[in-house]
DNA sequence: CGACTTTGACCTGCGC
DNA sequence: GCGCAGGTCAAAGTCG
């Protein structure tokens, strides 16, 4: 909170940073001290890497994150979540989504708003995840950080579910993030 | 004062 | 059935 910052981590045309293009929030106890955002697309992630569930859909390519929540979720995303608190429901759970960025900081501001809803140890990990819970009203996408023990510098955002209402940051948009991050994936 | 984070407790599913 | 791990809740605290 306090040591919000933000960065311009693909293109050094792009102006200032709090409300346009990408920006990264910096979560407190992370660690600060260099600024240094080296932001790589890695995109795929291995299973054993995020044990969570089965059902994660792994992404390859930054352009099908979109069109495969629009695609496919669509009829599921009406479907009761697991909530712990209903019982008798199915355990249907929406798809989920997961990629890698390198980054220092963990939160990727993808221009919605979201709120922590808890934090979790994960076993074999040293990081602990931060759930998080989309705040507009009636949308109830979720998304899960956390990052590697293997590689501090990776950090493997899951989302859970498909906005149902548009951006609330004028950022320049996702989509331009995303295809920036392309071309760090193709040279991989 | 509202929005958000922190954190311990609780619930559920799953493997043994 | 038991214990573990993941996921969520909600009260309290923090911040702008």
């Amino acid at each position: 909170m306090e040591n919000y910052l933000s960065f311009l981590p693909f293109s050094s045309n792009s102006s200032p940073p709090s409300s346009s293009s990408l920006s990264l929030n910096t979560v407190n106890n992370s660690t600060l001290g260099n600024n240094k955002s080296n932001i790589g697309f890695l995109g795929l992630m291995s299973e054993m890497e995020i044990p969570t569930s089965s059902n994660v859909n792994i992404i390859g390519s930054t352009t099908q994150i979109n069109n495969v929540n629009n695609s496919q979720s669509s009829e599921i995303d009406h479907q009761v979540l697991k909530s712990g608190k209903k019982k008798g429901d199915k355990k249907i759970r929406k798809p989920r989504y997961a990629f890698q960025t390198r980054s220092q900081v963990d939160i990727l501001d993808d221009g919605y708003r979201w709120r922590k809803y808890g934090q979790k140890a994960v076993k074999n990990n040293k990081f602990p995840r931060s759930y998080y819970r989309c705040t507009h009203q009636g949308c109830n996408v979720k998304k899960q950080v956390q990052r590697l023990t293997k590689d501090e510098g990776i950090v493997v955002t899951t989302y859970e579910g498909m906005h149902s209402h548009t951006i609330e940051k004028s950022t320049d948009n996702f989509e331009h993030i995303l295809s920036q991050m392309q071309i760090y994936t193709t040279s991989f």
